[in-house]
DNA sequence: GATTTTGTACTCGGATAGGAAGTGTCCGAGTACACATGG
DNA sequence: CCATGTGTACTCGGACACTTCCTATCCGAGTACAAAATC
């Protein structure tokens, strides 16, 4: 029951291509400079991410990323199921059915173990569901008194980002 | 995002633990060939319940495994963190203090992103410690209209549960 | 025959190999800019 | 001087090694029963 790191990582990276312009991109070489993270395994998952629908590429010198949509309208659910799968963390082996005895004929229903940890997986998908980037960016700002991380986004991005003027 | 299929066994075989009588055990020889699983790697799992205070163990022959407290008090957050241990799913780096311009000042609380994921994962924890293995059972006897399940899980404790009379 | 002693068989427990998935790295396809060249 | 063609540098994209954790396995410690020897 372990996250990747890339999951942290993807988060982060939107969380950062959420603050740049509506014509801006950042590249995946400055998204892992800015996390001190290394480029190659963070383009995995930024790739996966736009797979997803989350983010659009743009290639070539001045290219890079940028959000697919508003943040608001991204979760962060959306996220973890682009870097990790969609498939549920609980997978039923069905293991009633094995065994030198097993259950003589297909039990009608699913399991009900199998049930109960896909409810509370529900639980858990629900929440990162009807939380955004947004929301996120807006609780970051609300504890960020003195604005230092603001402060460091901006000036971080005042260098990197790239306009795609005209 | 995976849980290990020790998970499923783990919970598969307190289940089939709740169901013996007060005085029995079950070997793990025994809830391995019911469920048609590896041993050896069960036996790993068994004595993670074992230390994790949710089963009891009774070595020597006629030995075996039996529940350390009532299926009421068993809950599946309980199996759940025995065999996948404590820590959270995400592990939250603090990469906003890595990279080469980090956070001059350590930042004054957690980061916004772990702080919503740790809510998930509480909310996700929270459905499974409010689910007893009790409450688990109660609905597979619902479903199981026919008495299979039921039957087949009493024949093979016909067999293979051990009473330790006197 | 009853008791004690010994031996054995069976159990759990922890330490030890193998394999899949996450992690980290590489090279190739594609595009925009810059320069050189020709008109 | 302007337009065009070409070259280069930079980007993302997918295919390839390495490490860690899950999976599978083995051998050792401990106990209860059973049998044998003794009183």
């Amino acid at each position: 029951m372990k996250l990747s790191e890339g999951v942290e990582q993807a988060i982060h990276c939107v969380a950062m291509l959420s603050q740049l312009s509506e014509d801006g991109v950042l590249s995946a070489a400055a998204l892992a400079e800015f996390h001190g993270v290394k480029t190659s395994y963070l383009l995995k998952h930024l790739q996966a991410l736009s797979g997803a629908g989350v983010l659009r590429t743009l290639p070539g010198p001045k290219g890079g990323y940028r959000l697919a949509r508003a943040p608001q309208s991204i979760s962060l659910l959306d996220i973890l199921l682009a870097v990790e799968g969609p498939e549920p963390a609980f997978r039923c082996q069905e293991i009633r059915q094995r065994g030198p005895n097993p259950l003589p004929v297909k039990p009608r229903g699913p399991c009900q173990i199998n049930a109960a940890m896909l409810r509370a997986e529900q639980s858990y998908r629900a929440e990162l569901r009807r939380t955004s980037i947004a929301d996120v960016l807006t609780e970051v700002a609300a504890k960020d008194e003195d604005g230092a991380i603001e402060a460091r986004g901006c000036a971080f991005l005042a260098v990197h980002e790239r306009r795609q003027g005209g």
